[in-house]
DNA sequence: AAAATATTGTTAAATTTTTCACAGTAAATG
DNA sequence: CATTTACTGTGAAAAATTTAACAATATTTT
Protein backbone atom coordinates (compact mmCIF):
# COMPACT_ATOMS: atom_id res chain seq x y z
CA UNK A 1 0.00 0.00 0.00
CA UNK A 2 0.89 3.37 -0.59
CA UNK A 3 1.78 6.45 2.16
CA UNK A 4 -1.39 7.07 4.02
CA UNK A 5 -2.24 10.45 2.47
CA UNK A 6 -5.05 11.25 1.23
CA UNK A 7 -7.81 9.66 3.38
CA UNK A 8 -8.73 13.03 4.76
CA UNK A 9 -12.18 12.62 6.51
CA UNK A 10 -12.32 16.14 7.71
CA UNK A 11 -13.79 18.33 5.04
CA UNK A 12 -15.26 21.70 6.86
CA UNK A 13 -12.27 24.15 7.57
CA UNK A 14 -11.30 24.70 11.35
CA UNK A 15 -13.19 26.34 13.78
CA UNK A 16 -12.56 30.12 14.47
CA UNK A 17 -10.94 29.12 17.64
CA UNK A 18 -8.77 26.33 15.59
CA UNK A 19 -7.60 29.07 13.15
CA UNK A 20 -6.02 31.58 15.83
CA UNK A 21 -3.94 29.11 17.61
CA UNK A 22 -2.96 27.46 14.24
CA UNK A 23 -2.19 31.25 13.32
CA UNK A 24 -0.17 31.18 16.44
CA UNK A 25 1.87 27.83 15.58
CA UNK A 26 2.65 28.93 12.32
CA UNK A 27 4.44 31.71 13.79
CA UNK A 28 6.11 29.41 16.28
CA UNK A 29 6.86 26.99 13.38
CA UNK A 30 8.26 29.57 10.95
CA UNK A 31 11.10 29.63 13.80
CA UNK A 32 11.98 25.79 13.65
CA UNK A 33 13.81 23.27 11.48
CA UNK A 34 13.70 19.60 11.33
CA UNK A 35 11.07 17.77 13.09
CA UNK A 36 8.54 18.37 15.80
CA UNK A 37 5.81 16.08 17.89
CA UNK A 38 2.32 17.52 19.26
CA UNK A 39 4.00 17.26 22.44
CA UNK A 40 6.86 18.93 22.22
CA UNK A 41 4.80 22.04 20.18
CA UNK A 42 2.41 21.97 23.71
CA UNK A 43 5.38 22.34 25.62
CA UNK A 44 6.40 25.45 23.87
CA UNK A 45 3.54 26.94 23.47
CA UNK A 46 1.28 25.59 26.72
CA UNK A 47 -1.74 23.91 24.64
CA UNK A 48 -2.62 20.59 25.68
CA UNK A 49 -1.47 18.23 22.60
CA UNK A 50 -4.76 16.41 22.15
CA UNK A 51 -5.53 20.18 21.24
CA UNK A 52 -2.85 20.43 18.86
CA UNK A 53 -3.62 17.41 16.82
CA UNK A 54 -6.85 18.47 16.26
CA UNK A 55 -6.45 21.72 15.14
CA UNK A 56 -3.59 20.06 12.88
CA UNK A 57 -6.29 17.79 11.53
CA UNK A 58 -8.69 20.67 11.12
CA UNK A 59 -6.95 21.63 8.21
CA UNK A 60 -6.98 17.83 6.93
CA UNK A 61 -3.38 17.21 7.12
CA UNK A 62 -1.98 13.69 8.02
CA UNK A 63 1.39 13.26 7.12
CA UNK A 64 2.46 12.87 10.72
CA UNK A 65 1.77 9.11 11.15
CA UNK A 66 3.48 7.88 14.21
CA UNK A 67 6.70 10.15 14.13
CA UNK A 68 6.02 13.70 14.56
CA UNK A 69 5.66 16.29 12.33
CA UNK A 70 8.23 18.10 9.28
CA UNK A 71 8.13 21.51 10.35
CA UNK A 72 8.66 22.78 7.10
CA UNK A 73 6.08 20.77 5.35
CA UNK A 74 3.57 21.32 8.09
CA UNK A 75 4.06 25.20 8.13
CA UNK A 76 3.33 24.90 4.35
CA UNK A 77 -0.05 22.98 4.95
CA UNK A 78 -1.10 25.51 7.27
CA UNK A 79 -0.17 28.47 5.64
CA UNK A 80 -1.79 27.33 2.64
CA UNK A 81 -4.90 26.46 4.93
CA UNK A 82 -5.07 29.54 6.26
CA UNK A 83 -4.32 31.62 2.89
CA UNK A 84 -2.87 34.65 4.58
CA UNK A 85 -1.94 37.52 2.48
CA UNK A 86 1.70 36.33 2.15
CA UNK A 87 2.74 33.12 3.79
CA UNK A 88 4.75 32.95 7.02
CA UNK A 89 6.81 30.42 5.68
CA UNK A 90 10.01 30.87 3.55
CA UNK A 91 9.10 28.07 1.08
CA UNK A 92 6.04 29.82 -0.07
CA UNK A 93 6.05 31.86 -3.70
CA UNK A 94 3.05 30.38 -3.91
CA UNK A 95 1.30 33.80 -3.81
CA UNK A 96 3.48 36.17 -5.67
CA UNK A 97 3.34 39.26 -3.69
CA UNK A 98 -0.07 39.15 -2.99
CA UNK A 99 -0.32 42.33 -0.46
CA UNK A 100 -2.88 43.43 1.96
CA UNK A 101 -3.21 47.11 1.50
CA UNK A 102 -3.36 49.41 4.69
CA UNK A 103 -3.45 52.69 6.19
CA UNK A 104 -2.76 54.09 9.31
CA UNK A 105 -4.99 56.33 10.90
CA UNK A 106 -3.89 58.95 13.51
CA UNK A 107 -0.22 60.14 14.03
CA UNK A 108 0.10 60.82 17.14
CA UNK A 109 2.91 59.29 19.00
CA UNK A 110 1.75 56.06 18.99
CA UNK A 111 1.13 55.91 15.20
CA UNK A 112 4.09 57.47 14.04
CA UNK A 113 5.95 54.56 15.60
CA UNK A 114 3.94 52.48 13.51
CA UNK A 115 5.21 54.55 10.40
CA UNK A 116 8.58 52.42 10.98
CA UNK A 117 8.19 50.17 7.74
CA UNK A 118 10.45 47.53 9.11
CA UNK A 119 7.31 46.43 11.51
CA UNK A 120 5.29 44.89 8.29
CA UNK A 121 7.99 43.76 6.12
CA UNK A 122 7.42 40.21 5.00
CA UNK A 123 3.96 40.52 6.91
CA UNK A 124 2.19 40.38 3.86
CA UNK A 125 0.26 43.76 4.81
CA UNK A 126 1.70 47.54 3.03
CA UNK A 127 1.13 49.88 4.98
CA UNK A 128 0.54 52.65 1.54
CA UNK A 129 -1.01 55.94 4.00
CA UNK A 130 -0.89 58.02 7.06
CA UNK A 131 -4.04 60.03 7.71
CA UNK A 132 -4.07 62.69 10.30
CA UNK A 133 -6.93 65.12 11.44
CA UNK A 134 -4.34 67.69 12.14
CA UNK A 135 -2.47 69.08 8.99
CA UNK A 136 0.68 69.88 10.88
CA UNK A 137 1.24 66.01 11.89
CA UNK A 138 1.00 64.79 8.20
CA UNK A 139 3.39 67.89 6.69
CA UNK A 140 6.17 67.52 10.00
CA UNK A 141 6.25 63.77 9.93
CA UNK A 142 8.41 61.57 7.20
CA UNK A 143 7.70 58.05 5.94
CA UNK A 144 8.28 55.79 2.81
CA UNK A 145 4.54 56.40 2.23
CA UNK A 146 2.53 59.89 2.11
CA UNK A 147 0.63 61.53 5.06
CA UNK A 148 -2.80 62.69 4.24
CA UNK A 149 -5.44 65.13 6.12
CA UNK A 150 -8.05 63.47 7.36
CA UNK A 151 -10.22 64.95 5.12
CA UNK A 152 -9.16 62.95 2.45
CA UNK A 153 -9.44 60.01 3.56
CA UNK A 154 -12.64 58.61 1.49
CA UNK A 155 -10.60 59.46 -1.59
CA UNK A 156 -7.33 57.78 -1.00
CA UNK A 157 -8.79 54.51 0.67
CA UNK A 158 -10.93 53.97 -2.67
CA UNK A 159 -7.80 55.17 -4.89
CA UNK A 160 -5.17 52.75 -3.16
CA UNK A 161 -7.74 50.04 -2.42
CA UNK A 162 -6.77 50.00 1.30
CA UNK A 163 -9.13 47.68 3.05
CA UNK A 164 -7.50 47.73 7.06
CA UNK A 165 -6.61 49.91 8.86
CA UNK A 166 -4.75 50.56 12.53
CA UNK A 167 -6.46 53.66 14.49
CA UNK A 168 -4.14 54.84 16.95
CA UNK A 169 -5.69 58.44 16.85
CA UNK A 170 -6.63 60.23 20.27
CA UNK A 171 -9.64 58.83 21.97
CA UNK A 172 -11.59 61.77 21.26
CA UNK A 173 -11.43 61.15 17.33
CA UNK A 174 -11.76 57.60 17.24
CA UNK A 175 -15.43 57.06 16.70
CA UNK A 176 -15.65 59.86 13.91
CA UNK A 177 -12.72 57.98 11.84
CA UNK A 178 -13.92 54.90 12.45
CA UNK A 179 -16.81 55.86 10.77
CA UNK A 180 -15.07 57.28 8.02
CA UNK A 181 -13.44 54.31 7.35
CA UNK A 182 -16.82 52.52 7.11
CA UNK A 183 -17.93 54.46 4.78
CA UNK A 184 -14.92 54.13 3.05
CA UNK A 185 -15.45 50.97 2.69
CA UNK A 186 -12.77 48.92 4.81
CA UNK A 187 -12.64 45.34 5.85
CA UNK A 188 -11.26 45.79 9.11
CA UNK A 189 -9.06 47.85 12.40
CA UNK A 190 -6.80 47.00 14.56
CA UNK A 191 -7.90 50.03 16.97
CA UNK A 192 -5.61 51.36 19.38
CA UNK A 193 -7.36 53.94 20.98
CA UNK A 194 -9.11 53.15 24.54
CA UNK A 195 -12.72 53.87 22.44
CA UNK A 196 -14.67 50.25 22.04
CA UNK A 197 -16.21 51.39 18.48
CA UNK A 198 -19.32 51.17 17.35
CA UNK A 199 -18.97 49.25 14.13
CA UNK A 200 -21.62 47.01 11.52
CA UNK A 201 -20.86 43.52 12.12
CA UNK A 202 -19.46 43.44 8.46
CA UNK A 203 -16.40 45.43 9.91
CA UNK A 204 -14.46 43.50 11.86
CA UNK A 205 -12.34 45.03 14.81
CA UNK A 206 -9.22 44.40 16.76
CA UNK A 207 -8.60 45.85 20.43
CA UNK A 208 -5.15 46.58 21.18
CA UNK A 209 -5.09 49.51 23.08
CA UNK A 210 -2.38 49.61 25.83
CA UNK A 211 -5.05 49.79 28.32
CA UNK A 212 -7.47 47.63 27.38
CA UNK A 213 -4.85 45.18 27.06
CA UNK A 214 -3.61 45.52 30.72
CA UNK A 215 -7.07 45.32 31.59
CA UNK A 216 -7.51 41.83 29.68
CA UNK A 217 -4.01 40.80 30.92
CA UNK A 218 -5.17 41.54 34.47
CA UNK A 219 -8.53 39.60 34.77
CA UNK A 220 -6.91 37.00 33.07
CA UNK A 221 -3.78 36.61 35.67
CA UNK A 222 -7.04 36.82 38.26
CA UNK A 223 -8.78 33.94 36.61
CA UNK A 224 -5.78 31.98 36.67
CA UNK A 225 -4.99 32.68 40.41
CA UNK A 226 -8.39 30.69 41.04
CA UNK A 227 -7.34 27.62 39.21
CA UNK A 228 -9.58 29.30 36.31
CA UNK A 229 -8.89 28.07 32.69
CA UNK A 230 -7.28 30.98 30.76
CA UNK A 231 -8.07 31.91 27.29
CA UNK B 1 -42.89 42.24 49.76
CA UNK B 2 -39.83 44.29 49.40
CA UNK B 3 -37.64 44.90 46.59
CA UNK B 4 -36.31 41.79 44.96
CA UNK B 5 -32.92 42.35 45.44
CA UNK B 6 -31.60 39.87 47.14
CA UNK B 7 -32.49 36.74 45.44
CA UNK B 8 -29.09 35.91 43.95
CA UNK B 9 -28.77 32.26 42.78
CA UNK B 10 -25.72 32.24 41.06
CA UNK B 11 -23.10 32.57 43.03
CA UNK B 12 -19.80 31.37 40.95
CA UNK B 13 -17.76 34.16 39.37
CA UNK B 14 -17.99 35.08 35.76
CA UNK B 15 -16.67 33.02 33.14
CA UNK B 16 -13.23 34.27 31.43
CA UNK B 17 -15.23 34.94 27.79
CA UNK B 18 -18.26 37.07 30.47
CA UNK B 19 -15.33 38.79 32.63
CA UNK B 20 -13.95 40.11 28.73
CA UNK B 21 -17.05 41.54 27.53
CA UNK B 22 -17.85 42.77 30.89
CA UNK B 23 -14.55 44.33 31.08
CA UNK B 24 -15.59 46.17 27.35
CA UNK B 25 -19.04 46.31 28.24
CA UNK B 26 -18.13 48.75 31.64
CA UNK B 27 -15.81 50.75 29.25
CA UNK B 28 -19.40 51.70 26.94
CA UNK B 29 -20.84 52.40 29.88
CA UNK B 30 -18.25 54.67 31.41
CA UNK B 31 -19.13 57.23 28.28
CA UNK B 32 -23.16 56.83 28.75
CA UNK B 33 -25.05 58.07 31.40
CA UNK B 34 -29.29 57.35 31.90
CA UNK B 35 -30.46 54.30 31.61
CA UNK B 36 -29.64 51.11 28.86
CA UNK B 37 -31.46 48.06 27.86
CA UNK B 38 -29.98 45.08 27.35
CA UNK B 39 -31.18 45.94 23.69
CA UNK B 40 -29.69 48.71 23.38
CA UNK B 41 -26.58 47.75 24.45
CA UNK B 42 -26.45 44.75 21.60
CA UNK B 43 -26.87 47.52 19.30
CA UNK B 44 -24.50 49.32 20.28
CA UNK B 45 -21.61 46.59 21.41
CA UNK B 46 -22.88 43.74 18.95
CA UNK B 47 -23.26 40.63 21.22
CA UNK B 48 -26.74 39.03 21.50
CA UNK B 49 -28.36 41.02 24.24
CA UNK B 50 -29.76 37.38 25.81
CA UNK B 51 -25.93 36.98 26.29
CA UNK B 52 -25.72 40.58 27.30
CA UNK B 53 -28.10 39.36 30.44
CA UNK B 54 -26.57 36.25 31.20
CA UNK B 55 -23.47 38.19 31.79
CA UNK B 56 -24.94 40.88 33.70
CA UNK B 57 -27.03 37.89 35.69
CA UNK B 58 -23.47 36.17 36.37
CA UNK B 59 -21.50 38.67 38.21
CA UNK B 60 -25.57 38.54 40.87
CA UNK B 61 -26.83 42.20 39.23
CA UNK B 62 -30.15 42.53 39.07
CA UNK B 63 -31.90 45.55 39.69
CA UNK B 64 -32.89 46.05 36.05
CA UNK B 65 -36.13 43.74 36.43
CA UNK B 66 -38.96 44.56 33.61
CA UNK B 67 -36.59 48.57 33.76
CA UNK B 68 -33.32 47.84 31.93
CA UNK B 69 -30.61 49.16 33.99
CA UNK B 70 -29.41 52.55 35.31
CA UNK B 71 -26.04 53.05 33.72
CA UNK B 72 -24.15 54.28 37.14
CA UNK B 73 -25.62 51.25 39.13
CA UNK B 74 -24.54 48.81 36.63
CA UNK B 75 -21.47 50.08 35.79
CA UNK B 76 -20.45 49.99 39.57
CA UNK B 77 -21.56 46.55 39.79
CA UNK B 78 -19.32 45.53 37.31
CA UNK B 79 -16.43 47.41 38.09
CA UNK B 80 -16.76 45.99 41.93
CA UNK B 81 -17.07 42.29 40.67
CA UNK B 82 -14.52 42.50 38.04
CA UNK B 83 -12.10 44.09 40.92
CA UNK B 84 -9.95 46.34 38.54
CA UNK B 85 -7.22 47.99 39.98
CA UNK B 86 -8.48 51.55 39.94
CA UNK B 87 -12.38 51.40 38.85
CA UNK B 88 -13.31 52.81 35.42
CA UNK B 89 -16.59 54.38 37.37
CA UNK B 90 -15.81 57.84 38.01
CA UNK B 91 -17.96 57.17 41.27
CA UNK B 92 -15.67 54.68 42.79
CA UNK B 93 -13.67 56.18 45.31
CA UNK B 94 -13.73 52.55 47.01
CA UNK B 95 -10.35 52.02 46.44
CA UNK B 96 -8.08 54.48 47.09
CA UNK B 97 -5.24 55.29 44.84
CA UNK B 98 -4.98 50.96 44.09
CA UNK B 99 -2.70 51.37 41.16
CA UNK B 100 -1.23 48.15 39.54
CA UNK B 101 2.53 48.70 38.79
CA UNK B 102 3.92 48.40 35.35
CA UNK B 103 6.90 48.78 33.59
CA UNK B 104 8.15 49.30 29.49
CA UNK B 105 10.74 47.04 28.37
CA UNK B 106 12.22 47.78 25.22
CA UNK B 107 12.19 51.76 24.19
CA UNK B 108 12.42 51.28 20.48
CA UNK B 109 10.07 53.66 18.03
CA UNK B 110 6.87 51.45 19.39
CA UNK B 111 8.19 51.43 23.40
CA UNK B 112 9.21 54.95 23.24
CA UNK B 113 5.69 55.99 22.14
CA UNK B 114 4.47 54.08 25.13
CA UNK B 115 6.58 56.40 27.21
CA UNK B 116 3.30 59.11 27.35
CA UNK B 117 1.99 59.22 30.58
CA UNK B 118 -1.01 60.14 29.29
CA UNK B 119 -2.03 57.01 27.91
CA UNK B 120 -2.40 55.36 31.54
CA UNK B 121 -3.70 58.22 33.78
CA UNK B 122 -7.06 56.54 34.99
CA UNK B 123 -6.38 53.40 33.73
CA UNK B 124 -5.83 52.23 36.99
CA UNK B 125 -2.09 51.19 35.77
CA UNK B 126 0.94 52.99 36.56
CA UNK B 127 4.50 52.90 34.71
CA UNK B 128 7.53 53.40 37.01
CA UNK B 129 10.18 52.36 34.78
CA UNK B 130 11.60 51.51 31.45
CA UNK B 131 14.39 49.33 30.32
CA UNK B 132 16.23 48.68 27.09
CA UNK B 133 19.25 46.38 26.17
CA UNK B 134 20.80 49.46 24.81
CA UNK B 135 22.28 52.75 27.43
CA UNK B 136 21.86 55.00 24.40
CA UNK B 137 17.95 54.76 24.69
CA UNK B 138 18.09 55.00 27.87
CA UNK B 139 19.74 58.16 28.20
CA UNK B 140 18.62 60.16 25.37
CA UNK B 141 14.70 59.39 25.83
CA UNK B 142 12.88 61.50 28.17
CA UNK B 143 10.11 60.57 30.51
CA UNK B 144 8.44 61.33 34.07
CA UNK B 145 9.65 58.31 35.33
CA UNK B 146 13.53 56.65 35.36
CA UNK B 147 14.61 54.64 32.00
CA UNK B 148 17.74 51.96 33.02
CA UNK B 149 19.52 49.48 30.81
CA UNK B 150 18.42 45.97 30.86
CA UNK B 151 20.79 44.58 32.86
CA UNK B 152 19.28 46.18 36.19
CA UNK B 153 15.58 44.78 34.94
CA UNK B 154 15.66 42.12 37.92
CA UNK B 155 17.00 44.41 40.91
CA UNK B 156 14.66 47.39 39.87
CA UNK B 157 11.45 45.24 39.07
CA UNK B 158 11.85 43.76 42.86
CA UNK B 159 12.51 47.23 44.04
CA UNK B 160 9.63 48.90 42.74
CA UNK B 161 7.56 45.49 43.16
CA UNK B 162 6.60 45.91 39.49
CA UNK B 163 4.18 43.36 38.15
CA UNK B 164 3.34 44.03 34.60
CA UNK B 165 5.22 44.48 31.66
CA UNK B 166 4.44 46.17 27.89
CA UNK B 167 7.54 44.36 25.81
CA UNK B 168 8.04 46.68 22.87
CA UNK B 169 12.04 45.00 22.20
CA UNK B 170 13.07 43.92 18.69
CA UNK B 171 11.84 40.55 17.75
CA UNK B 172 15.59 39.64 18.60
CA UNK B 173 15.58 40.40 22.04
CA UNK B 174 11.87 39.56 23.10
CA UNK B 175 12.43 36.04 24.50
CA UNK B 176 15.39 37.02 26.35
CA UNK B 177 14.32 39.82 28.39
CA UNK B 178 10.69 38.05 28.78
CA UNK B 179 12.90 35.46 30.51
CA UNK B 180 14.37 37.62 32.37
CA UNK B 181 10.42 39.23 33.52
CA UNK B 182 9.70 35.89 34.26
CA UNK B 183 12.80 35.90 36.78
CA UNK B 184 12.25 38.81 38.44
CA UNK B 185 8.83 37.51 39.37
CA UNK B 186 6.26 39.54 36.64
CA UNK B 187 2.50 38.18 36.81
CA UNK B 188 1.94 38.90 32.97
CA UNK B 189 3.28 40.61 29.66
CA UNK B 190 2.02 42.71 27.10
CA UNK B 191 3.72 41.81 24.11
CA UNK B 192 4.06 43.72 20.97
CA UNK B 193 6.82 42.06 19.50
CA UNK B 194 6.12 39.49 16.92
CA UNK B 195 7.48 36.55 18.79
CA UNK B 196 5.19 34.17 19.99
CA UNK B 197 6.72 33.65 24.10
CA UNK B 198 7.01 30.74 25.20
CA UNK B 199 6.67 31.04 29.42
CA UNK B 200 5.41 29.52 32.34
CA UNK B 201 1.78 28.87 32.75
CA UNK B 202 1.91 31.37 35.65
CA UNK B 203 2.40 34.30 33.92
CA UNK B 204 0.32 35.68 31.65
CA UNK B 205 0.16 37.08 27.77
CA UNK B 206 -1.65 39.10 25.43
CA UNK B 207 0.08 39.80 22.20
CA UNK B 208 -0.73 43.18 20.83
CA UNK B 209 1.94 43.25 17.62
CA UNK B 210 0.57 45.30 15.16
CA UNK B 211 1.18 41.83 12.29
CA UNK B 212 -0.26 39.37 14.32
CA UNK B 213 -2.96 41.34 15.32
CA UNK B 214 -3.45 42.25 11.77
CA UNK B 215 -3.21 38.82 10.78
CA UNK B 216 -5.92 37.79 13.10
CA UNK B 217 -7.94 40.32 11.82
CA UNK B 218 -7.97 39.20 8.42
CA UNK B 219 -8.77 35.57 9.77
CA UNK B 220 -11.69 36.89 11.55
CA UNK B 221 -12.25 38.39 8.31
CA UNK B 222 -12.38 35.66 6.09
CA UNK B 223 -14.37 33.36 8.64
CA UNK B 224 -16.84 36.36 8.77
CA UNK B 225 -17.22 36.57 4.89
CA UNK B 226 -18.25 32.54 5.07
CA UNK B 227 -20.74 33.58 7.21
CA UNK B 228 -19.22 31.70 10.16
CA UNK B 229 -19.47 33.15 13.71
CA UNK B 230 -16.68 35.88 15.02
CA UNK B 231 -15.16 35.91 18.13
C1' DA C 1 12.48 -10.03 12.89
C1' DA C 2 9.74 -9.76 16.90
C1' DA C 3 8.76 -6.73 20.71
C1' DA C 4 8.61 -2.38 22.64
C1' DT C 5 8.00 2.39 22.14
C1' DA C 6 6.32 6.71 20.55
C1' DT C 7 3.15 9.21 18.14
C1' DT C 8 -0.69 10.34 15.18
C1' DG C 9 -5.67 10.56 13.56
C1' DT C 10 -10.23 9.91 14.96
C1' DT C 11 -14.41 9.02 17.31
C1' DA C 12 -16.83 9.74 21.36
C1' DA C 13 -17.40 11.98 25.88
C1' DA C 14 -17.02 15.98 28.72
C1' DT C 15 -17.04 20.64 29.31
C1' DT C 16 -17.90 25.25 28.32
C1' DT C 17 -20.37 28.81 26.19
C1' DT C 18 -24.27 30.66 23.91
C1' DT C 19 -28.98 30.82 22.73
C1' DC C 20 -33.71 30.04 23.45
C1' DA C 21 -38.12 30.22 25.68
C1' DC C 22 -40.88 32.04 28.87
C1' DA C 23 -42.59 33.22 33.54
C1' DG C 24 -42.60 37.28 36.24
C1' DT C 25 -42.65 42.22 36.98
C1' DA C 26 -42.49 47.22 36.68
C1' DA C 27 -44.06 50.97 34.03
C1' DA C 28 -47.07 53.01 30.51
C1' DT C 29 -51.49 53.33 28.39
C1' DG C 30 -56.27 53.86 27.55
C1' DC D 1 -57.62 50.22 37.36
C1' DA D 2 -57.38 46.77 34.10
C1' DT D 3 -54.61 45.89 30.06
C1' DT D 4 -50.89 46.19 27.30
C1' DT D 5 -46.19 46.69 26.67
C1' DA D 6 -41.29 46.31 27.42
C1' DC D 7 -37.99 44.32 30.07
C1' DT D 8 -35.30 41.21 32.95
C1' DG D 9 -33.79 36.82 35.17
C1' DT D 10 -33.43 32.01 34.76
C1' DG D 11 -33.39 27.16 33.86
C1' DA D 12 -33.15 24.20 30.12
C1' DA D 13 -31.66 23.25 25.23
C1' DA D 14 -28.42 23.79 21.74
C1' DA D 15 -24.06 24.64 19.90
C1' DA D 16 -19.29 24.98 20.10
C1' DT D 17 -14.99 23.69 21.93
C1' DT D 18 -11.84 20.88 24.38
C1' DT D 19 -10.35 16.66 26.34
C1' DA D 20 -9.91 11.85 26.70
C1' DA D 21 -9.46 7.22 24.95
C1' DC D 22 -7.61 4.23 21.88
C1' DA D 23 -6.72 1.73 17.51
C1' DA D 24 -3.37 2.03 13.94
C1' DT D 25 1.27 2.52 12.50
C1' DA D 26 6.00 4.03 11.80
C1' DT D 27 10.44 3.70 14.15
C1' DT D 28 13.71 1.88 17.41
C1' DT D 29 15.49 -1.62 20.26
C1' DT D 30 16.82 -6.12 21.53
Amino acid sequence: MKHTTLNHSKVSSPSNPSKKRLLLLAQVLSKMTGRVTSRSLSERIGWKDTLIRYDIASIGFNEGVSNGYDVRTLLDAICKALDLPESISPSSVSSDHNYEICCIVGLGRLGAALLDEGIFSESGFKIVAGFDPNVNRTEILRSTFPLYPASRMQAIIAQEKIRWALLASKNADAQMLANRLVESGIRGIVNYTDVTLALPKSVQVKNASPVTMLRMLFLQAESEQKGEKLS
